[in-house]
DNA sequence: TGCGATATTTATAACGTTTCAAGCATCGTG
DNA sequence: CACGATGCTTGAAACGTTATAAATATCGCA
């Protein structure tokens, strides 16, 4: 391990002559700073390597560089929690800002990590998934004025900053493909009553239930949340029933594969006994099942979005929440 | 946003009447400090919430408490990223440490990021994946005496700490089993050469063929890497051939389903007309194909095992490094 | 020539922590 | 009773920045 020989404002400073807070406002580009220095401080300080110490700057400055990702490791969907991951941190990547990685429990205890980083200043900002309609944390965070984006909207009136997927559009259209395909009765697997993308899935089957008269269930013995298990046992036996959906829209790779499963052990195949539309977030179904209906979500570039979107809060905290409705594909949309 | 009221050692210090010195040393249980005072200081600490500063010890010590994760945006497979991350994150809960993720093309530029790291003090520690026979990242580590622990081995001769599937077993008994259930010529797709792991299989195979004489086969053609399109494009095509292979080990599940929709493809049958043993990660493989024979590898607990080994390295520097080879479920192991 | 204005630069003081050397009681001992 | 130990506490400096205020150089103009 070397001794520590990083330069330093006082290198460059020694090096060009000047003092350190010359060199230290003509490298923030201050127009007080006359244009010959500033360049030759540049120069010197490339020359050298320097690199401002984050810790020193964070220090002072109290801003941090940091941006929490909080991710909940119980619910993370094939591919939801990677896609995200890769989206920030490729959209950050240049940014000065570091993504730390919290994990916390939505379920259990989804406020104190948060209060955590909050109180004890350890990001400027915050990122998290699984938003509620009434969401505790962003209550909280809004409270402390404390900057954010979340994955997901909430039914709060004050408005805040997220990103989304238009699930509304998505079961809609998944609906209509349905009805055209001759479904007759029309299935959605729901999150479960907790977070608020549920509604909008819901929404979006009943405008297509009011636009087309067609039946349609809802089960409340499983959730989006349910084990692929669960799924598949609850679909295997209401297979067996008289009034079985034949059309499933499933918001998720993991819920279609346990329905289609829980049908096959009737013999009931996709395709020709029922159909199915599935939300295709890691893009394995198309291996799988090269003829699945699917539409799908893509999560990297909505992480992409989040991390800009919550630089451009940290630049300019004045500018008021903003917010973005992930369209599906057009070619599916009505 | 709050005029930062955050208590500090100087508060405490105030309010109990002491040094700031003295604080600071009583809360890092100094046996130079009294016995009552300690006590005094922690209460009075712990009433006002007092955290310490994460910038200002960073500054003074030159310890960032900060692990980073190099991930390669590319070549996650499924599950498999959001497995070592949750382990990683779940390991380091409570001990200090924070997780920060940087994206890292393994392929086009391994070692600028982590220099970038090394030289500019941006951690504490590194831990990587897809791990080279002479990667550049170990040698560079290892020559600078920079903490790290990789997901997988090398070919140094130097040692330094790893942790890794025994992915040798797992071939040997994938093939063993394939061979119990009839095959006549294994198939396996390897990693690309650049990778360790890519031997590993290989002897595993080779072990098997040697002792039991079966015919065996890897393709040049393409490789674990692959896009799981190129994997089914080339079993479809090997499918057609009349020495195909009848046994496959997939060491990941993606490759598994592309060799299955291939062969299924000539309507050949998993199970009927050909075998396949598969490396799960992510479980998804048990509910598409339940009858399908897998082999488990827990990246979640590789990555907590990995973080809490770094965390004893950044504890003791002195302390040599070691190594953890996770075996296969001994109920699959020969 | 001199004086205020303007353009640059700089010294200094923080930010919150740890550590080093020094401080000050208290005490046993010669 | 003085004196070095001993046990505990503390002041001051430093880590690398940035912000504030003050200093210095440069200049136009009376």
């Amino acid at each position: 391990m070397t001794p520590t020989n990083r330069p330093t404002l006082k290198t460059v400073a020694e090096m060009s002559g000047l003092a350190v807070a010359t060199v230290s406002r003509a490298l923030a580009n201050d127009p007080k700073i006359a244009e010959a220095t500033r360049a030759r401080v540049a120069e010197v300080a490339a020359s050298v390597g320097y690199v401002p110490d984050r810790a020193a700057r964070r220090l002072r400055t109290g801003k941090t560089m940091v941006i929490n990702l909080m991710l909940d490791p119980h619910f993370e969907i094939l591919g939801f929690g990677n896609a995200l991951l890769v989206g920030l941190t490729t959209a950050l990547e240049g940014s000065g800002y570091n993504l730390v990685v919290t994990p916390h429990f939505t379920d259990v205890d989804s406020l104190t990590p948060i209060q955590h980083i909050v109180t004890n200043r350890q990001a400027d900002g915050v990122i998290f998934t699984r938003t509620a309609p009434f969401d505790e944390r962003v209550r909280f965070l809004l409270e402390c004025g404390f900057p954010f984006v979340s994955h997901g909207r909430t039914e709060f009136t004050e408005p805040h900053s997220w990103v989304d997927f238009d699930n509304e559009a998505f079961a809609h259209a998944a609906a209509m493909r349905l009805i055209g395909k001759g479904c007759r009765r029309i299935c959605v697997v729901l999150p479960p009553e907790s977070l608020t993308f549920r509604q909008h899935l819901r929404y979006g089957l009943m405008r297509a239930v009011r636009e087309s008269g067609v039946d349609f269930h809802i089960p409340t013995e499983i959730s989006l949340d349910s084990s692929m298990e669960e799924i598949h046992d609850w679909a295997s036996e209401i297979a067996g029933t008289d009034d079985r959906p034949d059309g499933f829209i499933c918001p998720g790779e993991a819920s279609y594969l346990a329905i289609r499963n829980g049908y096959g052990k009737h013999d009931y195949k996709v395709g020709r006994d029922f159909h199915a539309v599935a939300k295709s977030i890691s893009g394995i179904l198309s291996q799988i099942d090269p003829e699945t209906d699917t539409i799908h979500e893509d999560v990297e570039v909505a992480g992409q979005i989040m991390a800009r979107k919550l630089v451009a809060i940290l630049g300019d905290p004045d500018a008021g929440p903003s917010q973005d409705l992930l369209p599906i594909d057009p070619r599916f949309a009505i």
